[in-house]
DNA sequence: TAATTCCGTACGGAAATCCGTAAATGAATA
DNA sequence: TATTCATTTACGGATTTCCGTACGGAATTA
């Protein structure tokens, strides 16, 4: 079993039941933070002391409150650490189940792991850390599940753009003369309009506001 | 202290840590739900047994999953216990923090207390029962100040109503149609306008595309 | 009963969108 | 240099939204 985790998960109630299952695994070092600028705290040091973790569990978002950190999220925590420790292993425990995220996470953070959580998430955490023992890769079944929705590779960066802006409240006409003044092409009101029309297929979508509607349900944007 | 509390609480992880803090707490008997039907069992259960509960911590939402279930939310299912257990003092226990929800369960089901799960949520669960222990009421402090939120007094169910239907891409004048065939009044295309026009000034909306955005993040669709 | 106010409806012009077609640009290839 | 093909832009008409004004009825008040 490991022996040296990390856990990187703000809310206090789960990091209760994390500590809890992983004493009962008997990980014999558990270590936690709230923030993720702490959680880097700690893998620096512990590599500095020549006893590095070997695992890291973290979550995905993390509450803003009063103290000003430089970390925002799971993701930009993964990417630090993997920085300083780049083999070692991660485990993403999370309420996101939109598959536009997690196709992102995979793609560009390969992590080891996602465990939803769940009703039965705390099982699934203790397969998936032992799956990574192995050498292997999990991930939840409803996650697996979503990333079969094909229609998420079709959509990009510019896309994003587009959707972001109108969610806004920016006008496709002001988005054409905010596009030229930032350089971002193309910027035509013809070719945005159309790309949004695109985008009303893919999703199936009503009207440009059911469209807004869906990515926010979908969170895309 | 409590005697017999139940949790209504969907993830395992957060369920170990209530009934931890429970424990330590020196609650006698815990029982807990995953699902809201079968935590509105227990309680009735308990009542046949003439040993009802004494405390209802409940989160607010549920996921879904394969099982058909009738209580979908936290608080269906509070109003189903009230029914049949009027007195029963509640906690609710949830990430919820959007102005809108918490206005509208304080004005319709007046629960004791509400903790937000958070970074130190569980010093905050034991504090709001010894305050309810009390005959008061707890408000977690950022939850209290959602409610300063003057805006939403002014929102209405037509109001709602007329949002979700936008968002799912219905136009105004299908609107119309749909507002006379359901006998929804007023249903006059320029009268839904103006409503529309109204709620974009509340809101500071700079379109009905971002009516719509700031709708869904501030939880009311 | 007349006057006032509130609420819902009706209408019309200006603006924005929607959507199809055609022209322009630009990169790759022969 | 021409040709082809895909991408981007331009344009225009139909539709929808946007927003101001005005009309009608119901309730309230004097």
């Amino acid at each position: 079993m490991f022996t040296k985790v990390l856990i990187a998960e703000d809310f206090d109630s789960i990091n209760i039941a994390l500590i809890q299952t992983l004493e009962n695994m008997g990980v014999k070092e558990i270590e936690h933070a709230k923030y993720c600028d702490d959680a880097l705290l700690k893998a620096k040091k512990a590599i500095q002391d020549k006893a590095p973790f070997d695992l890291l569990i973290s979550d995905l978002s993390f509450e803003t409150d009063y103290r000003t950190v430089s970390l925002k999220s799971g993701e930009e925590l993964i990417m630090a650490i993997r920085k300083i420790q780049p083999e070692i292993p991660v485990l993403v425990y999370t309420v996101e189940d939109k598959s536009f995220v997690i196709k992102t996470l995979i793609k560009d953070l390969k992590v080891n792991a996602f465990v939803h959580k769940g009703r039965n998430s705390i099982s699934q955490l203790k397969t998936a850390m032992e799956t990574i023992l192995f050498g292997g890769n999990f991930i939840s079944q409803n996650l697996a599940h979503a990333l079969k929705d094909t229609n998420f590779n079709e959509i990009e960066d510019y896309d994003v753009e587009v959707l972001t802006h109108l969610a806004k409240g920016v006008t496709i006409e002001e988005m054409e003369l905010l596009f030229k003044s930032k350089d971002i092409k193309p910027n035509s009101k013809s070719y945005i309009e159309k790309r949004v029309s695109k985008l009303k297929d893919v999703f199936k979508a009503k009207t440009t506001i059911h469209l807004i509607a869906l990515s926010k349900d979908l969170g895309i944007i």
